[in-house]
RNA sequence: GGGCGUUUAGCUCAGUUGGUUAGAGCAUCUCGUUUACACCGAGAGGGUCGGGGGUUCGAGUCCCUCAACGCCCACCA
């Protein structure tokens, strides 16, 4: 029997147990169904999973539950990602933190083995999170973006590049995390405005001619730079420079609003006066550029050029740019252009090397003092501003980036990008919401080489050995040498003879697959392996076939590549959809996937960003032991519409009595909180005393379940109700013609709702489908057709037939709402199929042991009826004017009132059999009903005009003659506005002529009945005041 | 600087191609334990749709403009 209670973590429990038993979300590959593939974006090996993955993978799992219903061979690939420098940064903080040592303390492998540790963690925290969810993947699948499977296709991949030659070797100015000691990409950078000074330099102008100044003087915010300067540059044309700028100011000022204006004027005064006092230096300048001459970098004592490039604004500060090639973007710009030598200054610890001179070994911090004051003694350093500096940070150490010049790995996208690109904008790749579309291609329309080299341990190493300084001669030899090895393992060995940089000759080798035999080999002739490793990404990309084995021809591959569709948030659009797209088309020759859906983000109360480290981070887990796994995901199908954020609210729940409180950016950081319920205390994420750590926890939720988690509730007792009476349940074929109205209309409703179910998940409409399914669950089924069927069931005359079409109703019901709701549904299909194992109208057949396994219901057109959806609504109106007037004359729920309804000959056949019904739905007993029905004697009265009923209440026994005519009289001024805002409108010459004929129709048959109801209402009024007296 | 999104009831959100006095859930108030459900039932109050301007017979819905908030990209000696 079903118990009295949802208890939704046995029930989980339970379900799992079986669905795993009965492999139902094992994919065959070998099977002949029509196949539908999705790949999980693998979440990273960091931490556990959020909300958001929460969000994303509920998505997933909603389409793929429904999908398996209508009978595809469903693949929903799961697994994680080892994400490189993420997770390697989570643990070498922690190894500092806990046992103060770096990295190189532990020396590499030890530095591995700790990630795998950690990953080995986590990943088991994240695969219970994702299962206690219901998430239906196919658990025997499990990838791991650096497990054999995937490295495999990493290896082919970076193989077939290496051959295309789109994979090269070049010197780049990379962000440099200093601590972390590795390049970051700049999606891993982000900026943070410090206080800082802007330091005036003067550098001595070599044999300074008359009318040349005898120092040149540039400004910057980082002097230590200084010590890599290679040259000193100005504009090549400062007065034609100048003229821009001031005519761009024009134009402002053209365009600008009064309170602009003096602004803008002010900044053409201030250029003004600049070109008087400056040109004629910049020109000199300019002029000595064009001669060659040079400056002497102090401390150094090293000659450097003054060289012309427009970098060098001559609106800005002093005119004249110092040039650091190897330590700026844009100077790295200057020193290819001018062909300047470029000077790294920095070892990768962030301290000064060798080129430094005496400064060798200082930090950066140190350096920069001991600069400052060596010129300053020397008479060099002139005025020092107080400045704001946006710090490029790194998100990953959070300590600040040193652009660096370094050797680093690249991908050539331009013929990748544009295969991407291609894929979208001729639709083999449909992205949803269609505004994301542009982003993907701007993004790549760049075309920017990818720098997929990383100076970290974890991750795919490069399969790449080289050997440097070669000359040409043995470059040859060696190359000779390659040849011959490459005869011995075919299709396993590329080399490349390439330069170094120097004068010397450098020679790759990659190494196809992973294979001892091979690679001693090469490491025979002297080759080394690369120590650097793969942008994480780089194995992302290859996620959706490299999952499924490429690059073997597995079945797996044949069966489900292109995968159907990919369900991600957007701010991994650029770097992992993109780069999956172009990849999919180089490796295997098709788009990864046919669909992207792009979802929305979930942020907090405030607006902000859910983040463990702002503490405003819920956990999936914490919901789903609160409210349960199915509240969880239909709370989150709830909020998933097409905006890109959503707000959700957030409190800490009291782990002693159970109160929500709210969050509030004051508490959000606290490491205890007293509960203000119960007053007493919780830990919080931030406990660090040992006295609030030994407080119980308390979780981080959001009240916006709860909604969700009652839903299931009423799911549940209305299941309850129905099963209770299935007693004696038989099997019978239904005529539907035969039905009465209040069944008809129930598969009417079912087959619109089946539609819009339907329609919505495949449009991706996720917040509709749970609205409908909410709105159709609770409103009709629960408390228009149960409470109907309660006295039909008592009837021994319509008991079979309402047990039969009852049990449909529900069994329709639990399939249309499993995608959402996985474990309530299965649940009570387990109880229902004990009752009813044969089931179904209008042809009973064996409903199947799983909801899950059932099929998807199909909107049956037939069955939609307007005409009986429109009587039926006419009774739903009667009911709720009953109740209207009950409420307004405040009776009693147990008195039962006499009721008599007016209407035309049709609706009286109608409604003469659904007396019961008033009975049970508002306690009204229908002593009369048809056309010639006249008011009581002491009446309450409500018309509804459309449908041409009068509801007449008998009040004799309950009269409050005042109540009723408050009610009366407020309904007579909604009446009377209403007229009046009519009359105004059709009074109004110009609507009448302009607005169509049937608009103004329509306002005149409302005047028209607002009028006669105006005159019911106030003989309504008139007579109760004359009874009154 | 460029782009995108948001701004509707106390809170979180719906509002299709412009057409009756704008909806839901939560919260609030009133009433209520008749055997599915108080994680419930019935009823009520509450918004003029961010500001301004415009198009139109008619605008939450279209156009212009301003503002606030959020996000993305670029740049910043």
């Amino acid at each position: 029997m079903i118990p009295i209670r949802f208890d939704h973590a046995d029930a989980a429990a339970k379900i799992l147990q079986q669905w795993e038993a009965a492999k139902c979300s094992h994919a065959d590959a070998s099977s002949n169904k029509p196949a539908f593939s999705i790949v999980i974006p693998p979440p990273n090996v960091t931490g556990a999973l959020h909300l958001g993955h929460g969000l994303n993978n509920t998505l997933q799992d909603i389409v793929v539950r429904r999908k398996r219903m209508q009978g595809f061979e469903t693949l929903w690939m799961p697994g994680t990602d080892h994400a490189g420098i993420a997770t390697q940064a989570v643990v070498e903080r922690r190894l500092r933190e806990t046992d103060n040592l770096t990295r190189h303390d532990l020396g590499r492998d030890a530095l591995v083995e700790r990630i795998w540790q950690w990953k080995d963690q986590y990943e088991t925290r994240i695969l219970d999170q994702l299962k206690r969810m219901g998430c239906s993947c196919d658990w025997e699948r499990l990838r791991f973006t650096l497990d054999p499977i995937c490295a495999a296709a990493v290896r082919a991949t970076f193989f077939d590049l290496f051959q295309k030659r789109r994979i090269y070797r070049g010197k780049r100015l990379v962000n440099w995390d200093t601590f972390l000691q590795t390049a970051v990409s700049d999606d891993e950078v982000f900026n943070e405005t410090r206080k800082g000074h802007f330091y005036h330099l003067r550098y001595p102008v070599i044999d300074p001619q008359a009318g040349e100044p005898k120092f040149i003087e540039i400004a910057t915010t980082r002097p230590e730079t200084m010590l890599g300067d290679t040259a000193v540059a100005v504009h090549p044309d400062p007065a034609s420079a100048l003229d821009k700028v001031a005519a761009a100011l024009q134009q402002k000022l053209a365009e600008a609003s009064d309170k602009e204006k003096s602004l803008i004027e002010k900044q053409i005064a201030a250029l003004e006066k600049r070109r008087t006092a400056m040109l004629p230096l910049l020109t000199t300048l300019r002029d000595m550029a064009a001669s060659g001459r040079c400056v002497r970098l102090p401390l150094l004592d090293r000659e450097i050029p003054i060289v012309a490039d427009e970098w060098a604004k001559p609106e800005l500060g002093t005119g004249c740019v110092k040039i650091t090639p190897a330590h700026d973007p844009n100077d790295y710009e200057v020193g290819k252009r001018c062909e300047l030598p470029m000077i790294n200054v920095l070892n990768p610890d962030g301290t000064i090397n060798a080129e430094g001179g005496k400064y060798q070994g200082l930090s950066i911090p140190a350096a920069r003092k001991a600069v400052i004051a060596d010129l300053d003694a020397l008479s060099l350093l002139g005025e020092i501003e107080d400045r704001e500096i946006e710090l490029p940070i790194s998100d990953r150490s959070k300590t600040p980036i040193e652009p660096y010049l370094a050797d680093q790995w690249f991908v050539a996208m331009s013929e990748l990008s544009q295969s991407a690109m291609d894929a979208v904008t001729d639709e083999r790749v449909k992205i949803f919401p269609e505004r994301f579309r542009r982003g993907y291609l701007d993004w790549l329309s760049e075309k920017r080489d990818w720098p997929v080299s990383r100076q970290l341990w974890w991750g795919h190493r490069i399969p790449i050995w080289s050997k440097y300084g070669l000359s040409q001669t043995d470059a040859n030899e060696l190359s000779d040498q390659l040849e011959k090895l490459a005869e011995r393992h075919p299709d396993q060995i590329s080399h490349r003879i390439d330069s170094d940089g120097d004068e010397t000759l450098a020679l790759f080798v990659c190494v196809r697959d992973e294979d001892e035999t091979v690679e001693s080999d090469v490491q025979s002739l002297g080759f080394e392996q690369d120590p650097d490793v793969l942008d994480t990404w780089f194995s992302s990309a290859l996620w959706p076939h490299s999952t499924l084995g490429w690059p073997a021809q597995t079945e797996e591959l044949a069966k489900f590549y292109p995968t159907s569709t990919l369900i991600t948030s957007r701010d991994i659009i650029t770097l992992w959809v993109a780069r999956m797209v172009l990849m999919g088309l180089n490796n295997v020759g098709e788009v990864p996937f046919n669909e992207v859906f792009i979802h929305a983000k979930i942020l907090d109360g405030f607006g902000q960003t859910m983040s463990k480290t702002a503490g405003n981070g819920i956990d999936p887990n914490d919901v789903t032991d609160k409210f349960g796994p199915d509240a969880l995901r239909f709370g989150l199908a709830r909020l998933a519409g097409d905006t890109q954020d959503v707000r959700m609210p957030v409190q800490y729940e009291c782990p002693s009595c159970e109160k929500l409180i709210d969050q509030t950016r004051k508490n959000q950081t606290l490491p205890r909180i007293e509960c203000p319920a119960c007053a007493k205390p919780f830990s919080t994420q931030w406990a660090v005393s040992a006295e609030d750590k030994a407080l119980p926890k308390g979780a981080v939720v959001s009240e916006r379940f709860e909604t969700a988690r009652n839903f299931v509730n009423k799911l549940w007792n209305a299941s309850r109700f129905t099963l209770m009476n299935l007693e004696g349940f038989t099997p019978q074929e239904i005529d539907v013609a035969k039905l009465p109205i209040e069944d008809k209309w129930l598969l009417s409703r079912l087959s619109t709702v089946t539609r819009q179910v339907s329609d919505g998940i495949d449009q991706y409409q996720y917040s509709d489908v749970a609205q409908v399914l909410f709105d159709f669950a609770w409103n009709e089924f629960c408390s228009f057709y149960v409470e109907i069927a309660k006295p039909r069931l008592s009837d021994p005359e319509q008991k079979v037939v309402t047990q039969n079409v009852i049990a449909h109703g529900l069994d329709q019901l639990l399939r249309l709402l499993h995608p959402i709701m996985p474990f309530v549904t299965e649940s009570v299909w387990g109880y229902l199929g004990e009752l009813a194992p044969k089931r179904g109208v209008p042809r009973p057949v064996d409903a199947g042991p799983f909801v899950m396994t059932s099929e998807w219901p199909t909107a049956h057109a037939e069955h939609h009826d307007v005409q009986i959806e429109r009587q039926f609504s006419e009774f739903q109106q009667i009911v709720a004017a009953i109740r209207q007037i009950r409420a307004s004359q405040n009776i009693k729920p147990s008195d039962t009132v006499p009721v008599a309804i007016r209407c035309d000959e049709s609706s009286r056949e109608l409604l003469a059999p659904m007396k019961a019904y008033f009975l049970g739905l508002a306690s009204a007993d229908v002593v009369a009903i048809g056309a010639d029905v006249q008011a009581f004697e002491t009446d309450a009265h409500l018309g509804l005009p459309e449908a041409n009923v009068d509801v007449h209440v008998d009040l004799e026994q309950f009269i409050d003659v005042d109540a009723e005519l408050g009610r009366l009289e407020k309904l007579l001024g909604q009446i009377t506005g209403q007229i009046t805002g009519k009359e105004n409108k059709l009074n109004n010459e110009s609507f009448v002529s302009r607005a169509p004929v049937e608009i103004v129709a329509k306002e005149r048959e409302s005047l028209v009945v607002l009028r006669e109801q105006y005159v019911s209402v106030s003989g309504d009024i008139s007579r109760l005041q004359a009874k009154k007296k």
